[in-house]
RNA sequence: GGUCAGGUAGCUCAGUCGGUAGAGCGCCGGUCUGAAAAACCGGAGGUCGACGGAUCGACGCCGUCCCUGACCA
């Protein structure tokens, strides 16, 4: 089962209680929990709070590293065909992540060297060599988003395989049509209105746990996926100068609830997802969950 | 009280020689197959401090007033 929603819904804590509920464990959707280090930021469950309940695809990865969403779905499925448990709860608030996990999503290969290379050649070029081995990629990639062309090509010389080719096959349909490989039944929580202030509580008491020193330590080692993390890209922009802790607070947390609506979009468009009344008692909320799953 | 600078989109500010306004951020919405808490696309929003004047025509020129900041008394 799945438990999805925007960041600050109260997963993590709901989460625990129903792997307690069904014997289950936890498998976290999450792009930014899997770096090591960044606990408080992330909103990371502590051992205390986990309660005893396993959590996989969490502290995978150390923070220099690029942890990418084609690594994550490899573990992952890893993991999930190693599992011996009886119930298995994934949750989260990546998108992608989840859908990488559960759905027939297959990652081309990649090659750093031929990547930097893409990078640094001219976008014109490169969309004027996308179109001359696919003309009809024009309705597939967005043509103005430079990584997605770079991408796109660096699949063409590595395998020969055209964005037509791949959006073409019955695997790419399926994930269209949102056909999961792995079945489950998936419940959306989320506080609508009531999230704001939720961020802005869970900020607050972040800082008191001391953020601020958890990015210190972290920054010499920080690498250029982890550190776009959001909470910790304004702290990193006030340690080395730029603006105040405060001013570093107020950028995090519209920069979370910005965050909260770009899940909401992806979630949303998800059929498989059954939303559910938000309640603010827990207690509640779990009730309306077990419900839901039944 | 005086001098100077300034009052333009929610915020910070552009606006060439007068032809009724733009950007970044925010806000609203969308896209999404190896950076996804990323990257990209679209949209809404302004009686240009107020009132008067000269002009075919003013955010822009002239006058008065209001507000803000700095400095001088």
């Amino acid at each position: 089962m799945a438990l999805l929603g925007p960041t600050a819904a109260g997963k993590t804590e709901t989460s625990v209680r129903l792997a307690e509920h069904f014997q289950g464990e936890i498998f976290s959707v999450d792009s930014m929990q899997v770096y090591r280090g960044m606990d408080i930021g992330t909103a990371k469950p502590t051992m205390l709070e986990r309660r005893g309940i396993p959590h996989h695809l969490i502290d995978v990865a150390d923070p220099g590293e690029e942890f990418s969403v084609a690594r994550f779905r490899r573990l992952g499925r890893e993991l999930l065909a190693e599992s011996t448990a009886s119930v298995v709860i994934v949750t989260g608030g990546s998108g992608l992540h989840f859908r990488a996990l559960v759905d027939p999503l297959s990652f081309a290969p990649t090659d750093p060297d031929l990547r930097s290379e893409l990078e640094a050649t001219e976008s014109d070029a490169l969309v004027e060599e996308l179109l001359h081995f696919d003309p009809s990629a024009r309705t597939i990639v967005d043509l103005a988003n430079q990584r997605r062309v770079v991408r796109a090509v660096e699949i063409y010389r590595l395998t020969g395989e055209t964005p037509s080719s791949r959006a073409g096959t019955a695997v790419a349909e399926d994930v269209r049509r949102y056909v999961p490989e792995i079945e489950f039944t998936a419940v959306g929580v989320d506080p609508g209105g009531a999230l704001e202030e939720r961020v802005d509580l869970r900020l607050a008491r972040m800082r008191a746990s001391g953020l601020i020193d958890e990015v210190r330590s972290l920054s010499p080692v920080i690498g250029r996926n982890a550190r776009n993390a959001v909470g910790y890209k304004e702290i990193l922009e006030a340690l080395s100068g730029g603006v105040s802790f405060d001013e570093a607070f107020v950028r995090a947390a519209t920069n979370t609830k910005k965050l909260a609506r770009k899940q909401r979009t992806w979630f949303q468009r998800d059929p498989r997802i059954r939303w559910i009344p938000w309640f603010d008692d827990p207690d509640q909320r779990l009730r309306r969950i077990l419900e839901a799953f039944d």
